[in-house]
DNA sequence: ATGGGTGCAAAGTGTTTGCAAGTAT
DNA sequence: ATACTTGCAAACACTTTGCACCCAT
Protein backbone atom coordinates (compact mmCIF):
# COMPACT_ATOMS: atom_id res chain seq x y z
CA UNK A 1 0.00 0.00 0.00
CA UNK A 2 1.62 3.32 -1.27
CA UNK A 3 1.35 6.14 1.45
CA UNK A 4 0.26 9.68 0.31
CA UNK A 5 2.65 12.36 1.33
CA UNK A 6 1.88 16.21 2.22
CA UNK A 7 3.41 18.47 -0.45
CA UNK A 8 3.04 21.82 -0.49
CA UNK A 9 1.82 21.37 -4.14
CA UNK A 10 -0.33 19.42 -3.30
CA UNK A 11 -2.29 21.52 -0.65
CA UNK A 12 -1.85 24.50 -3.23
CA UNK A 13 -4.22 22.26 -5.69
CA UNK A 14 -6.52 21.39 -3.17
CA UNK A 15 -6.77 25.12 -2.31
CA UNK A 16 -7.22 26.15 -6.06
CA UNK A 17 -10.08 23.38 -6.43
CA UNK A 18 -11.91 24.65 -2.84
CA UNK A 19 -11.44 28.54 -3.51
CA UNK A 20 -13.76 27.70 -6.92
CA UNK A 21 -17.25 27.85 -6.63
CA UNK A 22 -17.55 26.43 -10.95
CA UNK A 23 -16.74 23.32 -12.18
CA UNK A 24 -13.08 24.41 -12.91
CA UNK A 25 -10.93 21.98 -15.72
CA UNK A 26 -7.38 20.79 -14.96
CA UNK A 27 -6.12 23.60 -16.87
CA UNK A 28 -8.38 26.12 -15.31
CA UNK A 29 -6.71 24.43 -12.40
CA UNK A 30 -3.06 24.81 -13.66
CA UNK A 31 -3.70 28.56 -14.28
CA UNK A 32 -4.55 29.41 -11.03
CA UNK A 33 -1.63 27.32 -9.23
CA UNK A 34 0.32 29.45 -11.60
CA UNK A 35 -0.64 32.75 -9.40
CA UNK A 36 0.62 30.68 -6.37
CA UNK A 37 3.92 29.38 -7.65
CA UNK A 38 4.91 30.11 -10.92
CA UNK A 39 7.41 26.46 -11.31
CA UNK A 40 4.45 23.92 -10.62
CA UNK A 41 3.83 22.27 -13.67
CA UNK A 42 1.02 21.20 -15.11
CA UNK A 43 2.26 17.49 -14.64
CA UNK A 44 2.33 18.37 -10.95
CA UNK A 45 -1.24 19.22 -11.31
CA UNK A 46 -2.85 16.50 -13.14
CA UNK A 47 -1.17 13.71 -10.66
CA UNK A 48 -2.45 15.71 -8.02
CA UNK A 49 -6.31 16.17 -8.99
CA UNK A 50 -5.91 12.40 -10.05
CA UNK A 51 -4.67 11.41 -6.27
CA UNK A 52 -6.97 14.19 -4.39
CA UNK A 53 -10.22 12.84 -6.32
CA UNK A 54 -8.64 9.30 -5.71
CA UNK A 55 -8.43 10.43 -1.82
CA UNK A 56 -11.90 11.77 -1.99
CA UNK A 57 -10.80 14.89 -1.00
CA UNK A 58 -12.43 16.37 -4.66
CA UNK A 59 -14.46 15.13 -7.04
CA UNK A 60 -13.72 14.33 -10.55
CA UNK A 61 -16.12 15.33 -12.83
CA UNK A 62 -16.26 13.10 -16.21
CA UNK A 63 -17.28 15.20 -19.21
CA UNK A 64 -16.85 15.47 -22.84
CA UNK A 65 -14.00 17.75 -23.86
CA UNK A 66 -11.94 18.65 -20.74
CA UNK A 67 -13.21 16.50 -17.47
CA UNK A 68 -13.70 19.16 -14.70
CA UNK A 69 -12.73 19.09 -10.64
CA UNK A 70 -15.25 19.81 -8.03
CA UNK A 71 -14.92 20.71 -4.29
CA UNK A 72 -18.14 19.20 -3.76
CA UNK A 73 -17.57 15.28 -2.32
CA UNK A 74 -21.16 14.25 -1.80
CA UNK A 75 -22.11 11.95 -4.96
CA UNK A 76 -24.70 14.75 -6.84
CA UNK A 77 -25.83 15.09 -10.73
CA UNK A 78 -24.74 18.11 -13.57
CA UNK A 79 -26.14 20.20 -16.08
CA UNK A 80 -24.03 21.40 -18.78
CA UNK A 81 -24.70 23.70 -21.22
CA UNK A 82 -23.96 22.48 -25.12
CA UNK A 83 -23.04 26.23 -26.10
CA UNK A 84 -20.73 27.40 -23.43
CA UNK A 85 -19.94 24.58 -21.73
CA UNK A 86 -20.96 26.07 -18.47
CA UNK A 87 -21.44 23.73 -15.98
CA UNK A 88 -23.73 23.52 -13.00
CA UNK A 89 -24.64 21.57 -10.26
CA UNK A 90 -28.22 19.92 -10.48
CA UNK A 91 -30.81 20.52 -7.53
CA UNK A 92 -31.64 16.96 -7.22
CA UNK A 93 -30.94 14.00 -5.11
CA UNK A 94 -29.04 11.38 -6.15
CA UNK A 95 -30.92 8.14 -6.49
CA UNK A 96 -29.18 5.24 -4.84
CA UNK A 97 -31.66 2.73 -4.99
CA UNK A 98 -30.78 2.72 -8.77
CA UNK A 99 -27.69 1.21 -8.45
CA UNK A 100 -29.31 -1.34 -6.29
CA UNK A 101 -31.98 -2.42 -8.58
CA UNK A 102 -29.87 -2.30 -11.54
CA UNK A 103 -26.49 -4.71 -9.68
CA UNK A 104 -29.97 -7.23 -9.03
CA UNK A 105 -30.43 -6.78 -12.67
CA UNK A 106 -27.38 -7.62 -13.95
CA UNK A 107 -24.95 -9.08 -11.85
CA UNK A 108 -22.54 -5.60 -11.85
CA UNK A 109 -21.01 -4.81 -9.12
CA UNK A 110 -22.50 -1.68 -9.21
CA UNK A 111 -20.76 1.47 -7.59
CA UNK A 112 -22.45 4.69 -8.83
CA UNK A 113 -23.33 5.96 -12.10
CA UNK A 114 -23.15 9.54 -13.29
CA UNK A 115 -25.71 11.49 -15.15
CA UNK A 116 -25.15 14.61 -16.93
CA UNK A 117 -28.09 16.72 -18.63
CA UNK A 118 -27.71 18.52 -21.60
CA UNK A 119 -29.02 21.63 -22.43
CA UNK A 120 -28.95 25.47 -23.18
CA UNK A 121 -28.63 27.63 -20.22
CA UNK A 122 -30.52 31.07 -19.99
CA UNK A 123 -27.54 33.47 -20.89
CA UNK A 124 -26.75 31.57 -24.26
CA UNK A 125 -30.45 30.93 -24.86
CA UNK A 126 -31.06 34.94 -24.72
CA UNK A 127 -28.26 35.11 -26.76
CA UNK A 128 -29.76 32.65 -29.84
CA UNK A 129 -32.94 34.87 -29.49
CA UNK A 130 -30.72 37.84 -30.36
CA UNK A 131 -29.10 36.67 -32.99
CA UNK A 132 -32.03 35.09 -35.31
CA UNK A 133 -33.74 38.30 -34.82
CA UNK A 134 -31.09 40.64 -36.17
CA UNK A 135 -30.07 38.26 -39.16
CA UNK B 1 -28.63 24.76 -45.17
CA UNK B 2 -26.29 21.94 -46.02
CA UNK B 3 -27.48 18.66 -47.32
CA UNK B 4 -26.02 15.33 -46.86
CA UNK B 5 -24.97 12.84 -49.33
CA UNK B 6 -25.28 9.49 -49.80
CA UNK B 7 -21.76 8.30 -50.30
CA UNK B 8 -20.14 4.75 -50.49
CA UNK B 9 -18.07 5.31 -47.46
CA UNK B 10 -21.24 6.67 -45.49
CA UNK B 11 -23.19 3.56 -46.19
CA UNK B 12 -20.06 1.29 -45.19
CA UNK B 13 -19.54 3.19 -41.52
CA UNK B 14 -23.51 2.94 -40.92
CA UNK B 15 -23.39 -0.42 -41.96
CA UNK B 16 -20.64 -1.34 -39.71
CA UNK B 17 -22.17 0.09 -36.59
CA UNK B 18 -25.53 -1.58 -37.26
CA UNK B 19 -23.38 -4.92 -37.75
CA UNK B 20 -21.92 -4.83 -34.12
CA UNK B 21 -23.81 -5.80 -31.12
CA UNK B 22 -22.07 -4.06 -28.71
CA UNK B 23 -20.72 -0.83 -27.98
CA UNK B 24 -17.81 0.26 -30.39
CA UNK B 25 -15.30 3.00 -30.57
CA UNK B 26 -14.33 4.73 -33.53
CA UNK B 27 -11.77 2.73 -33.82
CA UNK B 28 -13.00 -0.30 -34.04
CA UNK B 29 -15.53 0.43 -36.21
CA UNK B 30 -12.82 1.72 -38.70
CA UNK B 31 -11.27 -1.55 -38.10
CA UNK B 32 -14.13 -3.11 -39.72
CA UNK B 33 -14.46 -0.49 -42.31
CA UNK B 34 -10.88 -1.43 -43.21
CA UNK B 35 -11.42 -4.77 -43.68
CA UNK B 36 -14.68 -4.47 -45.87
CA UNK B 37 -12.60 -1.41 -48.23
CA UNK B 38 -8.93 -0.26 -46.73
CA UNK B 39 -8.30 2.82 -48.44
CA UNK B 40 -11.02 4.20 -46.42
CA UNK B 41 -9.36 6.82 -43.82
CA UNK B 42 -10.33 7.35 -40.22
CA UNK B 43 -10.96 11.11 -40.84
CA UNK B 44 -13.76 9.48 -43.20
CA UNK B 45 -14.72 6.95 -40.13
CA UNK B 46 -14.85 9.99 -37.59
CA UNK B 47 -16.74 12.16 -40.11
CA UNK B 48 -19.43 9.54 -40.88
CA UNK B 49 -20.01 8.56 -37.03
CA UNK B 50 -20.37 12.23 -36.46
CA UNK B 51 -22.82 12.78 -39.35
CA UNK B 52 -24.70 10.19 -38.48
CA UNK B 53 -25.13 10.63 -35.21
CA UNK B 54 -25.95 14.20 -35.48
CA UNK B 55 -28.37 13.20 -38.66
CA UNK B 56 -30.10 10.33 -35.22
CA UNK B 57 -29.25 7.35 -37.51
CA UNK B 58 -26.96 6.11 -35.09
CA UNK B 59 -26.46 6.93 -31.35
CA UNK B 60 -22.99 8.66 -30.01
CA UNK B 61 -22.64 7.35 -26.49
CA UNK B 62 -20.29 9.78 -24.98
CA UNK B 63 -17.98 7.66 -22.16
CA UNK B 64 -14.68 8.86 -20.58
CA UNK B 65 -11.83 6.96 -22.69
CA UNK B 66 -12.84 6.73 -25.93
CA UNK B 67 -16.90 7.48 -27.20
CA UNK B 68 -18.95 4.37 -28.06
CA UNK B 69 -21.10 4.36 -31.47
CA UNK B 70 -24.53 2.25 -30.77
CA UNK B 71 -27.30 1.41 -33.64
CA UNK B 72 -29.86 1.80 -30.65
CA UNK B 73 -31.41 5.24 -31.61
CA UNK B 74 -33.82 5.70 -28.79
CA UNK B 75 -32.63 7.22 -25.33
CA UNK B 76 -31.42 5.10 -22.79
CA UNK B 77 -28.67 4.40 -20.42
CA UNK B 78 -25.31 2.67 -20.29
CA UNK B 79 -23.43 0.61 -17.34
CA UNK B 80 -19.88 0.42 -18.02
CA UNK B 81 -17.06 -1.84 -16.36
CA UNK B 82 -14.59 -0.17 -14.80
CA UNK B 83 -11.87 -3.15 -15.13
CA UNK B 84 -12.30 -3.97 -18.86
CA UNK B 85 -14.33 -0.74 -20.17
CA UNK B 86 -17.05 -3.21 -21.84
CA UNK B 87 -20.29 -0.97 -21.87
CA UNK B 88 -24.01 -2.64 -22.17
CA UNK B 89 -27.65 -1.35 -22.51
CA UNK B 90 -29.20 -0.78 -19.09
CA UNK B 91 -32.66 -2.37 -18.95
CA UNK B 92 -34.17 0.43 -17.38
CA UNK B 93 -36.49 3.44 -18.96
CA UNK B 94 -35.40 6.64 -19.81
CA UNK B 95 -36.54 8.97 -16.99
CA UNK B 96 -37.84 11.79 -19.76
CA UNK B 97 -39.66 13.52 -16.44
CA UNK B 98 -36.40 14.87 -14.64
CA UNK B 99 -35.79 16.66 -17.97
CA UNK B 100 -38.57 18.83 -17.51
CA UNK B 101 -38.38 19.00 -14.05
CA UNK B 102 -35.14 20.75 -14.02
CA UNK B 103 -35.74 22.89 -16.84
CA UNK B 104 -38.38 24.30 -14.62
CA UNK B 105 -36.05 24.31 -11.68
CA UNK B 106 -33.33 25.96 -13.47
CA UNK B 107 -34.34 27.83 -16.78
CA UNK B 108 -31.96 25.86 -18.69
CA UNK B 109 -33.89 24.61 -22.14
CA UNK B 110 -33.00 20.92 -20.74
CA UNK B 111 -32.70 18.24 -23.93
CA UNK B 112 -31.46 15.28 -22.34
CA UNK B 113 -29.37 13.66 -20.06
CA UNK B 114 -27.18 10.51 -20.12
CA UNK B 115 -26.67 8.52 -17.45
CA UNK B 116 -23.23 5.65 -17.15
CA UNK B 117 -23.45 3.18 -14.26
CA UNK B 118 -20.06 2.35 -12.98
CA UNK B 119 -19.54 -0.96 -11.74
CA UNK B 120 -17.65 -4.28 -12.21
CA UNK B 121 -19.23 -7.06 -14.43
CA UNK B 122 -19.74 -10.44 -13.65
CA UNK B 123 -16.34 -11.69 -15.06
CA UNK B 124 -14.01 -9.23 -14.05
CA UNK B 125 -15.77 -10.11 -10.38
CA UNK B 126 -14.49 -13.00 -11.01
CA UNK B 127 -11.25 -12.64 -12.55
CA UNK B 128 -10.37 -10.48 -9.36
CA UNK B 129 -11.69 -13.05 -6.96
CA UNK B 130 -9.42 -15.68 -8.34
CA UNK B 131 -6.45 -13.20 -8.43
CA UNK B 132 -6.86 -12.59 -4.79
CA UNK B 133 -6.75 -16.16 -3.43
CA UNK B 134 -3.81 -16.68 -5.64
CA UNK B 135 -2.10 -14.40 -4.21
C1' DA C 1 17.70 6.39 3.99
C1' DT C 2 13.82 5.40 1.54
C1' DG C 3 10.58 5.86 -1.80
C1' DG C 4 6.89 9.02 -3.05
C1' DG C 5 6.81 13.63 -5.46
C1' DT C 6 8.46 17.19 -8.67
C1' DG C 7 9.74 19.69 -13.08
C1' DC C 8 10.63 19.18 -17.57
C1' DA C 9 9.84 17.73 -21.96
C1' DA C 10 8.45 14.12 -24.78
C1' DA C 11 5.11 10.86 -25.87
C1' DG C 12 0.28 9.14 -25.92
C1' DT C 13 -4.53 8.90 -27.12
C1' DG C 14 -8.53 10.20 -29.37
C1' DT C 15 -10.27 13.39 -32.62
C1' DT C 16 -10.38 17.23 -35.91
C1' DT C 17 -8.92 19.76 -39.95
C1' DG C 18 -6.54 22.05 -44.32
C1' DC C 19 -5.89 20.89 -48.69
C1' DA C 20 -6.25 19.21 -53.38
C1' DA C 21 -8.67 15.82 -55.85
C1' DG C 22 -12.94 13.12 -56.37
C1' DT C 23 -17.95 12.48 -56.83
C1' DA C 24 -23.15 12.72 -55.77
C1' DT C 25 -26.58 15.75 -56.92
C1' DA D 1 -21.55 22.83 -62.50
C1' DT D 2 -21.85 23.00 -57.69
C1' DA D 3 -20.51 22.04 -53.32
C1' DC D 4 -20.31 18.05 -50.33
C1' DT D 5 -16.96 14.29 -49.44
C1' DT D 6 -12.66 11.91 -49.50
C1' DG D 7 -7.71 10.50 -48.39
C1' DC D 8 -3.77 12.02 -46.53
C1' DA D 9 -1.04 13.93 -43.17
C1' DA D 10 -0.48 17.36 -40.01
C1' DA D 11 -2.42 19.58 -36.21
C1' DC D 12 -5.15 19.53 -31.98
C1' DA D 13 -6.63 19.13 -27.13
C1' DC D 14 -6.18 16.82 -23.12
C1' DT D 15 -3.56 13.81 -20.29
C1' DT D 16 0.12 10.67 -18.98
C1' DT D 17 4.91 9.35 -18.38
C1' DG D 18 10.25 8.58 -18.27
C1' DC D 19 13.81 10.49 -16.08
C1' DA D 20 16.94 12.59 -12.88
C1' DC D 21 16.70 15.25 -8.93
C1' DC D 22 14.22 16.60 -4.59
C1' DC D 23 12.16 16.22 -0.09
C1' DA D 24 8.54 14.40 3.45
C1' DT D 25 8.62 10.71 6.35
Amino acid sequence: MKQRRDTRQRQIVLEAVRARCDHPTADQIYLDVHTVDERISRGTVYRNLNCLSEGGEINHIKVPGADRYDKRTDLHYHLICTECGAVCDVPLVYNASTDALLAEKTGFAVKRHRTVFEGVCPACQKRMEDMSTKQ
